[in-house]
DNA sequence: CGCCTCGCTTTGTTATAACAAAAAGTGCTT
DNA sequence: AAGCACTTTTTGTTATAACAAAGCGAGGCG
């Protein structure tokens, strides 16, 4: 009699089936992120398997996917370094985040619900909080959670994951240039005018808001070089 | 005696200091965008390598590249498969392609040739002579060429890789059903608008007719759904 | 003192083998 | 004849070894 088939694996904690390769692109991706690898700075296959643990072919698999996401770079000579930028490249970067982000935005008003809301106001706390500490760390991380919690209440998979790639690129450079800058923020409250425009569902305000906040990050950068 | 250190390698006509993972890399690619495998297919690793030549490991490097770029996914089983795609799915890249293309084609604007304008030229001509002849690849190939000629004359070297990107995940589709619609694309000439807006240096033009062209491309997609 | 050359080390690349899980085929039972 | 359990093959994963080229340091020549 069927009466239940089985019970497949419900006590996975960490999940062990899990493969290596992503647990190390993961590992890879939050040092990118949080600038643990300086730009310019090769790494070695070797090294990262052990220190990550594992050997080189998963740490293949995930060199070339954060290659393929402009996260890593390969030299001239095949050599794995961390990509470098100049203000050129910051500009180019901003300008993508100018067009996609307030779509994104504008995209996923409708679909808001007072969770989301409550997601951006909790990460937009932890944020000035993180500011006032003078902790660069818990200020990115805050930051990108308010983004990407307005950003992935819409329905789009594609440029979402396109806008994700783009902050993926701005690690390592944010942590060098944010510590001198980081007095000038509060000035202009970009999340709390984005807050106000979701409520009262003014799609062009959202966007605009978006825009000048993306536009402060903007000035902040190329004003250090 | 050291008279001459050594011949370096100044005959190459096939570079085979290439590594092997970047040719097969290419080669998915362009079976990938040429609609090569049928969405929903399964690839296996020795297959591949076993077709394509060489070993389990550059296939790996290759498909985890195509993975980061949405061109291959994974499966629940790990399994390798060729992505799928409904009509929201559509829609959805051609929302990104409106977004993106008409931004490109203005910034690239100010920096087209006569080089490009030729280049563009011949692509079309060449478009037409296969849209005439049926020649779905080829139409594909040309449209991609004219296109691509416009977007990499401008100096952004970030969403056009983007662009790029969408367009090898339409690879798969395209070539399903292209070859019912074939038939009525060429009532309007959106590639000639574009060289006449390129020519007066029109951008708002430009933007329209790249729009449009967009347009008239979704519009072909999802009637035949 | 500067530059080049030689030798050693480290690097990416590729092939191969072993292993667990999934798929597929096979034969039996009802 | 259809469904189910078992066996066999195939699959992705990982580790490891061998190889060529690039880095890199020391030592010698100008």
């Amino acid at each position: 009699m069927t009466l239940i088939t089985t019970d497949p694996a419900p006590p996975e904690e960490t999940d062990t089936r899990a493969p290596l390769h992503e647990a190390i692109y993961q590992a890879l991706r939050a040092r990118l992120a949080t600038g643990a690898f300086a730009p310019g700075e090769s790494l070695s296959l070797r090294a990262l398997a052990s220190e990550l643990g594992g050997s080189v072919t998963p740490v293949r698999d995930a060199v070339w996917r954060l290659t393929a996401e402009h996260a890593l770079t390969i030299g001239p000579t095949r050599r794995i370094i961390v990509p470098e930028m100049d203000e050129d490249g910051i500009v180019e970067l901003m300008r993508a985040r100018v067009l996609l982000e307030p779509e994104a935005a504008a995209r996923a008003l409708p679909f808001i619900t007072s969770g989301h809301i409550a997601t951006m106001l909790n990460a937009n706390a932890a944020m000035n909080s993180a500011l006032r500490r003078g902790d660069v760390v818990g200020y990115m991380a805050s930051n990108h959670a308010f983004h990407f919690a307005l950003y992935r209440a819409g329905p789009s998979d594609v440029i979402v994951p396109m806008i994700e790639g783009i902050w993926v690129r701005f690690g390592p450079f944010m942590r060098l240039m944010f510590p001198q800058a980081v007095n000038e923020l509060d000035v202009s409250d970009r999340h709390g005018d984005a807050l106000a425009a979701i409520e009262t569902g003014d799609e062009e305000r959202l966007r605009a808001a978006i825009t000048a906040d993306v536009g402060d990050g903007l000035a902040c950068m190329i004003k250090k070089t």
